[in-house]
DNA sequence: GTGAAAGCGCTAACAG
DNA sequence: CTGTTAGCGCTTTCAC
């Protein structure tokens, strides 16, 4: 039979409330000398607090919930290992949710984390949600989103991350290198990432007054054929550029093959910056210069500000932007 | 105020022994008008039943603990999934821990996760660890562990990989499609996934009835780098082979880098196969051929075997070998 | 079929 | 400083 306060308290002859303190460190009014008695029996018998039961009457789990859609999509575990770093740092403990991007899932991890009277939930949006259903409003705990695609979802604290800025930047580092004809090999622009991406592009380009040009441009997916195909067609058409900025790292692998191929260097004939959605990329291709997204500070985030607000709950609708 | 049993058993005028069991669907013994009564203030109310007290009683948390090395780490998002959704098939839940193979963090969440009382636990061993340490062994609950490198830890219900089978089989592989110089660039011989990649290629040579032949095998780390450096040193010393069977998809992301730069043409001019550590290595290099490791299948069937464990108490200390 | 009552193991006043 | 006591919200016999 597993040990209990109960035993623990008959064994050093003190009562279960006295035991109960030292156990939570509430020992300030509790002597050296019965504190010892305690903390003795306990390490002898290896009495471990039943923390279910705590949570009955604390009304505090210290767990929390985490939705993110896939985690074997690499653009999760970061996240994932961002807001499981922020949790244990305060003691709280993170359940893992894959939604699969399906509503259903998702109510399904709704009801359950509330259930399981989870202390709060993070929730990372899928860029095809674009609004919450009604039992999303009916969440009785702390909600905060993560939400990679700026959606135009309200109303909740959230984590956002600025697609724009972040292209921005690394565009006018471009340009700051002395590059000039730099192409931008885009993902579909019903990807509001994609759109996002572009503006930063542009907007880089206009502050340091180099002048749109839009044979620059070629729009695709977010993978590496699309990438190939368009180097292959810019190559072929005879376009000059002196770089290539792309929308993610799958087309810029894509790209650099298609340079490959027609034997230029790279970075000397071509510098070719990507986009980070994926990690190991730029491992297996030392010649990529890649935009780095804050994943796991948008985890870490966005533990931190649930946290807050389970500890005071005015702190809700906050919004914060990474990096 | 949040709506408990209670209140439904007021708002219809029956017990909350009777609520209770229709929220349980232990029903048998209900009348069906009751029973429609009841779902209908739950319905109304919003009453979610907290599942806290439940397992106060019925001392089944409904959870799982898993503890990995780290889910940034390509290899662990997969075992992670399949652990999650073998877990919700049976609707437990899944606290996720990463380790980072540090013993004290290990030893953390074993506390931690016995104190939230959780059915049981999946632990991914990490390739340092040799043996349990004294607070393994006091664990209270079913513990599985997924294995990856075939060490030496015994009395355990275990997973484990075979890498030497997986390996054997891609060569032999190889062998079936007409290659008979099969190069080998290895991980590290300190590594026992190394050795029994090692071990599978040999194996494989030898039943189909070729020679080992030395000069074939180079090791090195498992880093891209490696990989480039054997291939190079291999074209330069003019030595003749017609494929490489590498020991994980870094090295052979190497070799087809250095087989790039001195025009080889894949696999027209030599065949290149990988071992699968990371997913996304085959949509970057198309190249590449790549032994699959079951890894979500690992995970999958580590939570079915515990959920087993947790069901019999006797179903413990089984083995299991993917694939 | 349904209800009353006894806890599950612990915390948090409140007394002493 | 320490003990007593009243629950937390639910499940589960055992009567009725």
């Amino acid at each position: 039979m597993k040990v209990k306060i109960k035993d623990i308290a008959n064994m050093t002859g003190v009562s279960i409330a006295t035991v109960s303190m030292v156990i939570n460190d509430k020992a300030d009014r509790i002597s050296p000398k019965t504190r010892e008695k305690v903390l003795k029996a306990v390490e002898e018998t290896g009495y471990v607090p039943n923390r279910v039961a705590s949570s009955m009457v604390t009304k505090r789990t210290k767990t929390i919930g985490l939705i993110i859609p896939d985690i074997v999509n690499p653009f999760f575990p970061e996240i994932a290992r961002g807001v499981e770093d922020r949790a244990k740092k305060d003691g709280f403990a993170v359940i893992l949710c894959n939604s699969d991007n399906d509503m259903n899932k998702e109510e399904y991890y709704l009801d359950l984390l509330q259930e399981k009277m989870v202390d709060g939930i993070v929730f990372t949006v899928s860029s095809v949600r674009t609004e919450f259903s009604d039992s999303f409003k009916k969440v009785g705990v702390p909600l905060i989103t993560v939400d990679r695609d700026i959606s135009n979802i309200d109303n909740y604290a959230k984590i956002v991350v600025d697609n724009e800025q972040a292209s921005y930047e690394a565009v006018s580092y471009m340009i700051s290198r002395g590059l000039k004809k730099i192409a931008h090999m885009s993902g579909p622009s019903t990807s509001l990432t994609a759109r996002h991406r572009f503006q930063g592009y542009k907007r880089a380009l206009e502050e340091h007054g180099i002048e749109f040009d839009s044979s620059l441009i070629c729009e695709g997916f977010y993978n590496t054929s699309s990438g190939y195909d368009c180097m292959s067609k810019f190559l072929k058409s005879g376009i000059d550029f002196d770089s290539v900025f792309c929308g993610n790292d799958m087309i810029a692998a894509g790209v650099i093959k298609a340079l490959h191929h027609n034997d230029y260097k790279i970075p000397e004939d071509c510098s070719v910056v990507g986009f980070d959605d994926v990690e190991i990329a730029e491992l297996i291709i030392p010649e990529l210069t890649t935009v780095r997204q804050p994943k796991y500070d948008m985890g870490y985030k966005a533990a931190e500000l649930l946290i807050d607000m389970i500890n005071n709950k005015d702190a809700s609708k906050k919004e914060c932007t990474t990096p």
